[in-house]
DNA sequence: ATAATAGTGTCTCTTAGACATTATGCG
DNA sequence: CGCATAATGTCTAAGAGACACTATTAT
């Protein structure tokens, strides 16, 4: 095999397509300050109307990689096309599929990316890019859509992927300040993982006190030493902590780390 | 884009590679019964002195993908090749790389696979290929060899990769008999993820009577209605166990399911 | 005072972890 | 009997989980 007569048939393209993730937060309203409600959403891109494929579906945003760049490097790239988002951002690969008939273009693998996004980096969204070509929907709508190609399929994949995520590392930080609340971080994981239910007392008892989760997360204190708190969410304070590096392993066959 | 004629440069292939990781016997000598001693092997091809690229060299099983076929299936015809083992063996998918020079030959990402399989499956290996075609090899001297291309990364990927499975998922019953014994299920996990040690009393019955873990394996019975036993780790009959369907999901960020 | 969230206390049952003890079967 | 592994028992400290209660701040 040589780089300039090729005896085989080769791929069409290596696609990276990306389900970029971020959570909303919607005050409610109301005379005293309340906890603001909070949806998981991706950004889906309307294909143009003259497009060979899927004219005018919604897909995940995704384009061609280069053979200059790495498969990462690709994702960035397409991230900051649809979003202006730079690299300050944490994206993971989910998988690369292949079946035949998946691309009526031809020999199209695709390789999926996920991106964790904080809310307050996708801002600017609406303004930068053309009113009807990005948009950030609930992910319940954007399930519901009928996607281009397989992306309905590679949507789930992407979400059970952050799922199982969330319950298995610290990629709560994504979706947070710096700087959060118990609660916030409660709420953080309940969003992307409904099924997590826990007493938010026993919660905070057990991340704060337990051998094998104490470490996970630490107070914040100020330029005077004393504890930091924020009121965002209550007219009482509550009192805020970060994310350490520590990232437990854990095991099935055992109680928390090998 | 047409089908035709292509506007851009393309990929020159889609190769699958496999690192096929066993887990092999030796018996110690001795007079009495003893506990075999067991470790990880990984399964390298050695590349023609003719080829292109990196004659002479070992490297992790792979081959270019087709068109008209998946990527798993591309994972299992090479499996199948090299090993002339079936379908009836467990593939992941571990990740998908490509960087500018990672392969002399042009544009060529790498579709990482892992396979888990039970050393009574290759015993036929060295019968049925040719002598120094393939070869098992102990993990450790694997990983010390200069592999072609980035295979040294690859292999260290899967590694870590099956590892994280080991401690999460229930992949353990790959390279165990239908029925085995708390001790040889100890056994396995410990020879792919030495970290992990525990008082194998205490393993044993927190595995069988804790509420997240009852459920896990279960007692296998004989058509007698009693509980099946082996002799073959010990003199003393040991008790054999299987698994379930079940699977667990855990969590940091509270002891056990969610 | 009241709304809403933050934070503490308490009690019981389960589990982790260390370690000792007994049991089985064969040479 | 001695060897190697299997299986059971015991004790303490830690953690899980349920739930009641107190605290703080702005309106």
């Amino acid at each position: 095999m040589t780089t300039s007569t090729k005896k085989y048939r080769t791929p069409d393209g290596l696609p990276v397509d990306i389900a970029i993730f971020t959570i909303t937060s919607h005050a409610k309203p109301g005379s005293y300050k309340t906890l603001a409600e909070r949806k998981l959403g991706v950004l889906l891109v309307k294909r143009s109307e003259q497009s060979a494929a899927y004219p005018g579906y919604w897909a995940l945003p995704g384009g061609f990689s280069k053979e200059t760049e790495t498969l990462a490097e690709a994702a960035y790239r397409e991230l900051k096309e649809e979003t202006n988002i730079g690299e300050d951002v944490r994206i993971e690969q989910v998988k690369t599929v292949y079946y035949p008939g998946r691309d009526p273009r031809g020999w199209m693998p695709s390789v999926l990316y996920c991106a964790l996004v904080n809310e307050s980096l996708l801002l600017g969204l609406t303004a930068d890019s053309d009113a009807d070509e990005a948009q950030l929907f609930d992910l319940e709508d954007a399930l519901a859509l009928p996607l281009a190609f397989d992306h309905n399929e590679l949507l789930r994949d992407s979400l059970t992927h952050i799922r199982h995520q969330m319950m298995t590392t610290t990629i709560a930080r994504e979706f947070l300040p710096k700087s959060f609340t118990i609660r916030e971080l409660y709420q953080i994981i309940q969003t992307v993982v409904p099924a997590f239910e826990e007493d938010i007392a026993n919660f905070k008892r057990n991340l704060l006190t337990t051998k094998t989760r104490s470490g996970l997360i630490r107070e914040v204190f100020g330029a005077d030493g004393k504890p930091l708190t924020t009121d965002r969410n209550s007219n009482r304070p509550a009192q805020l902590y970060e994310f350490t590096t520590y990232e437990p392993k854990i095991s099935i066959y055992n109680s928390g780390i090998f």
